[in-house]
DNA sequence: ATATGTACCATTTGAAGTAAGGGTACAAGT
DNA sequence: ACTTGTACCCTTACTTCAAATGGTACATAT
């Protein structure tokens, strides 16, 4: 498989990352069990940042699309074909945009929603 | 009535005199139909910008704490004593603190939740 | 003329957060 | 020794926003 990294882009690099191996999954060119390069590996091919691919890496295991196995490298989730349709960016907007929604409509201003949300964001810990 | 704005609290100027007309309308200090200073006047009297007591203005009109007539002047609401005491600031914490649980228990990182808040924020116009 | 609220134009200051990078270190296992 | 993911430390550049201020202008009324 081939990953390419634009960095004139204006989506994030991590971001990219995670969608190309989503579609290579989609698509087949990466089967459950298929092991990736480790994060150095993927990070140095790629000239990017360790932080960087790590943390693709990390919100990929979280939707379930790959499974990290400690000092046996990373692999190719299970369900990773069913989970790779997933997503979870689309829900959370949804949801905020439904609450975001019903606060307009009280009469809230802009400001008081940003101060509010940065608030609980704060709290919420 | 006296209102005192204090510059070093970290507060802002204009949820202080928010705050101070809602607590005068609560101890009964101001009653329904008295008359406010024009915005110019108080702002000139607390050695504010006009912009900063019109702020306060309106969001106390939009609270129905107050009711401006134009060019007639701004005087105490009919319900003042009533709707001083409802917090849409609280309202709005509670709401959103609720949506923030919900998506953090799913699994949304920070950094997710607030870009899709912001994005929520500016498609909602 | 003068005063009312209001609506624009603008700027400055400060805070907060993301994305990305750099470095160092660790336990677990080969 | 070497590699794995991971967890810290910190820095830089960029963006967005709130709050406050300043100025000009307007219709409406006295």
């Amino acid at each position: 498989m081939e990953i390419v990294i634009n960095i004139d882009d204006e989506t994030p690099l991590f971001s990219q990352l995670m969608e190309q191996i989503k579609k290579a999954v989609q698509s087949g060119n990466l089967s459950a069990g298929d092991s990736l390069p480790s994060i150095r590996q993927l990070a140095n091919d790629l000239d990017l940042n360790n932080k960087t691919v790590a943390k693709a890496y990390r919100l990929l295991e979280r939707d379930e699309v790959i499974v990290t196995r400690g000092y046996r490298g990373t692999f190719i989730h299970e369900q990773a074909k069913k989970n790779s349709d997933r997503d979870l960016n689309a829900w959370v907007a949804l949801e905020l945009t439904k609450t975001i929604d019903t606060l307009k409509h009280a009469g809230a201003m802009d400001s008081e929603i940003r101060i509010a949300f940065a608030e609980a964001m704060k709290k919420e810990r």
